[in-house]
DNA sequence: ACCTGAACACCGTTCAAGT
DNA sequence: ACCTGAACACCGTTCAAGT
């Protein structure tokens, strides 16, 4: 990540912050459509082939673009209990990654290990193991709950962009099994859908950890 | 390359049905690069306008594609534990998906709705509400589950066909984070660390089911 | 009326020409 | 040596012309 060779400073105040800076501003007023590298160049004033000097392709650029947007995201309190810094990390960066919907989806397909995400990444391994997780599970545990984030962040971003006709025609089908009222029930990527698995996660962890006993790998 | 038995398009014989078994095939040979409108009906010999009067739109294509291909799901006994049924359930799924690498990222993204999804959907719900779960949670937790097994096909597809340097460059730069030994972990996107958190997804629910209490949520 | 192929409005990226 | 704009090899989809 640091072998990114990086010129002389270029004409005038280009650098591959201030590009993803502004194709974030971009993002934020003209929605995933926008995040094209000749939109995005046009946005900045510059040619197309100017970003491949900074960034080596557009994945890499959105990267960018995508960890610059999770910076945003406010992180608990290190002495705060374990699962409140759970909570709030990931309910604050789902959040923040709403607020920036340009970006989101790049965001929700690809979970930013930039030097912000890699900080948002740090406050869930510490929180697990002040959980009293050991090293495997600290890490295993952790690839969930960004695995149930990204995907609620997808979820969000699909639904609301476009129509969740899909989703409520599938959960409509599925009243058929069981009781399951399906009618009140919270929509598809909607945040009380999502505090409710939250919820869900952060409950089983801390039975797992205040009955004290090593739960077995189950089959 | 080696085309078996390519069907060679005949008027009258084209149809929904028949182009997505068509593109499964193709995807399956040729990798996600190759569904495109245009490749998809190069290989099944018409016109790219004709993909449109069987399908809305290319998204619209790939979700039947999607769907066909989760059909090959082994889906398991309705009367094994519940336990069995997730696992099992999710196992075969995530194999499913991979191994039809053309499809494979569409599924992730998006999980297929059709009528082979709906009974994967089923399943899973009929298990939790054996469970014991009450219809909230079923739901709530339902989600959770396939949330866990879209990112963590989504990651064994990045992986396995791109570079994972991203990921061991931010595993390794997390171990400054306590006494985490990364080295001997299992790898991002792999099987032995899908399990991993299977295994603590399901534990969790067996947890909560089996206490007897119905854990309250937190906040 | 139905079908389709040319055309439109884009892509990401290469590369050779210009400075 | 550095920069860049034209060009390449594609996209998904529209639409008018042809049958």
């Amino acid at each position: 990540m640091t072998d990114q060779r990086k010129p002389r400073a270029v004409r005038g105040t280009l650098s591959p912050g201030s590009i993803a800076e502004s194709a974030l501003t971009l993002g934020d007023q003209e929605g995933p459509e926008s995040m094209t590298a000749r939109r995005i160049a046009a946005y900045v004033g510059c040619d197309p082939m100017t970003l491949y000097r900074h960034f080596a392709n557009r994945i890499a650029l959105l990267d960018a673009v995508a960890d610059l947007a999770v910076g945003d995201v406010l992180l608990p309190d290190d002495r705060a209990p374990w699962v409140t810094r759970l909570r709030e990390t990931l309910a604050n960066t789902r959040r923040t990654a709403l607020a920036h919907p340009g970006i989101a989806p790049h965001i929700a397909a690809r979970p930013p290990l930039g030097p912000h995400g890699q900080q948002i990444g740090r406050m869930l391994l510490g929180a697990l193991q002040d959980a009293g997780l050991g090293d495997e599970e600290t890490v295993a545990t952790s690839q969930v709950l960004i695995a149930y984030l990204s995907s609620s962040i997808a979820m969000a971003v699909a639904t609301h962009g476009q129509r969740d006709d899909r989703w409520t025609e599938a959960v409509r089908a599925l009243r058929t099994i069981g009781q399951v009222s399906t009618e009140s029930m919270p929509a598809v990527g909607s945040i009380e859908q999502f505090t409710l698995g939250l919820d869900l996660l952060l409950n089983g962890l801390q039975l797992r950890t205040t009955t004290g006993s090593q739960a077995q790998g189950g089959r």
